[in-house]
DNA sequence: ACAATATTTTAGTGAGCACTATACTATTCT
DNA sequence: AGAATAGTATAGTGCTCACTAAAATATTGT
């Protein structure tokens, strides 16, 4: 684990990234399409994931497929893990989102 | 451990002061003295580290005396400790490959 | 009360960053 | 070869954030 692995990590979205693609394999657009923003900025964010060497890429065909490198992560790991196990990352997602949606 | 923790320890400078106050009370003069940059600067990161619950602070006088709580980084806390071990290998083998090209 | 010390607070600045829109590249299908 | 699909790269925008400078607050010493 190294520096930009962390500041990696240190941003909301890329956490939501990372856990869609911790245990399985995932194109980019299938991704992209779990957030409301644009499939550039989440190319983006895969870069910056893939450039801390948090995430491996494999072409199939004209697609990208994601995967998570857990191991990559060292101590990183468990305060994701911990961060998921309680929810509260997901219910903040949950609760600006739903902002956004009322009066956004 | 909650998000606002991650985000306020994958800033550099904050890292570095956390590791100043890790096992010993310091004025936040003391603190602000390590660094180049203004007084007020290293102000507003104690704020970040103690709005984050990761340090404490205590009145002495004219002073503010501040130290870290690991206990309330959780998992961050072997992230921190695993980035401050491998930058100070990390200034061993520099070290070290200097004095090879010094006289090695 | 006044000056000095220790620190926070606030207003303003510049750089970085997450995002959009658009252009570009690469692959597959007909 | 040409059209469609999947994705990256780039230029530009607004917001966040680390920093500076200056003002404000609080405590101690004379």
């Amino acid at each position: 684990m190294h520096a930009s692995a962390l500041r990696a990590v240190s941003e909301p979205r890329r956490q939501t990234i990372l856990r869609l693609v911790w245990d399985q394999e995932r194109a980019a657009g299938d991704i992209a399409a779990s957030f409301d923003v644009t499939f550039g900025a989440v190319s983006q964010h895969l870069r910056v994931l893939h450039d801390a060497g948090l995430v491996s890429v494999r072409r199939d065909g004209r697609r990208r497929l994601y995967r998570a490198r857990p191991e990559a992560l060292g101590p990183l790991r468990a305060v994701l893990e911990d961060l998921w196990r309680s929810g509260l990352q997901e219910l903040k997602t949950l609760a600006e989102a739903e902002e956004r949606r009322a009066h956004g």
